[in-house]
DNA sequence: CTCATTTTTGACATATTCCTCATTTTTCTT
DNA sequence: AAGAAAAATGAGGAATATGTCAAAAATGAG
């Protein structure tokens, strides 16, 4: 068991004691296994399985599946959005922003679906993984506007509408070509109440050097 | 038990045969369940509970879940883009026909808040359900590009796109107020490339007689 | 290396759901 | 109303999951 690629989590904990260790595993592995059999599907003992741990262990580090839902699931939604943030620190234009953020989380998608998977579906169940994701969003969106750029109402629906524009990317192509990509980013920049032409031309600046590169 | 108000598919067996009505009651009582515990979440005894029947009837009829959601899912997306579709057979402009049937859906799901429920989540996992609903989206997303007021490529991510941005409303906003069915109906009309300003306008004249009235 | 502390283990008791089928009840035709 | 066919019943065996805990093993500080 025990064959997952990423490590997300257990990367945090080298060098720490066996304790944070043991949780390491269990949370890449919820990672995997909700990805696979989705949340619902999940039994503990497939966490416990494929994290190479007695069945038992689990309730060591958490009293139930909603638990660990929260914490991978958030923890996915940090590092991810995090990371995205960091390496737009200075890009001002809001549309690039928007449309740079969209195709690197699908970018992420491609490499490590698993993630994104989980952070959707923490993103419908777990209020504090809205909240995470919703704020960098909610700035841009804000500053889209103030630019005279975007022309709509940034209310929880849009940045909802937003999030579920993703969520079909990964659902109808799980491969995240360029091409789906594309076409995402520039739902986006339409929904926000661009014109198709401008977020066309949009799209292919913000992912000249991201795509086909 | 059994004290569900809708009545969609008992009301198409009254005077038949027995099997057939017993049939209906557990469709029914399916559509109640799936949508107050999600299709994962509901068991084989929730629904011959609500149904009135005892637990060994469900197998005279089914032999899985599956099949059950497979039957409710799209009956219920039959009933009701085919009622959608026919009150608008005199609605030639592509625009109005979307912002209409947009409206006309979630207002559906107003009245009746547990088949729009069953039905968007048959979409994304009864593939039938997927064709019965796009068929009509599409022709009219054809129509709107052919007569200038759609700017945008029609494929299988786009209507996906279009049925999440739905889903959406009914999950952000289940009482689905006035104003979550107007946005819902601009974002869509926006995603299609129709400009905020333009959206909003014919929206407006869509919705007219449909809402506050 | 030692040993108190931390962590893991996995068998087991409990709980839940599934599905079957011999029997009973209902339906409905004549 | 009689009676054969159709339908419903629900107890119970099989399968699966959950959560506990006393005992075993691993850890790591001194």
């Amino acid at each position: 068991m025990n064959s997952s690629v990423h490590q997300l989590f257990r990367q945090q904990t080298i060098g720490k004691k066996k304790r944070e260790r043991t949780r390491g595993a269990l949370l890449d592995s919820a990672i995997s296994v909700f990805a696979k059999k989705g949340y619902e599907g999940t039994r503990i003992s497939d966490i416990t399985t494929h994290a190479d741990v007695a069945n038992g262990t689990f309730y060591n580090y958490y009293q139930d599946k909603d638990q660990l839902l929260h914490d991978v699931a958030l923890g996915s939604a940090v590092e991810i959005t995090g990371r995205i943030n960091e390496e737009m620190s200075d890009v001002t234009h809001a549309p690039t922003r928007v449309a740079l953020a969209t195709a690197k989380l699908l970018r992420t998608a491609r490499k490590e679906p698993e993630w994104l998977d989980v952070l959707l579906q923490g993103a419908f169940i777990v209020p504090e993984v809205q909240s995470a994701t919703i704020q960098y969003l909610r700035q841009d969106l804000e500053m889209g506007v103030y630019q005279g750029e975007f022309n709509v109402d940034i209310d929880l629906l849009l940045v909802n509408q937003f999030i579920s524009l993703i969520r079909v990317a990964a659902l109808i192509d799980p491969t995240m070509s360029d091409e789906t990509i594309k076409s995402t980013c520039e739902a986006v920049l339409r929904l926000v109440g661009m014109s198709t032409a401008n977020a066309k031309t949009q799209v292919t600046a913000a992912c000249e050097s991201l795509l086909e590169a």
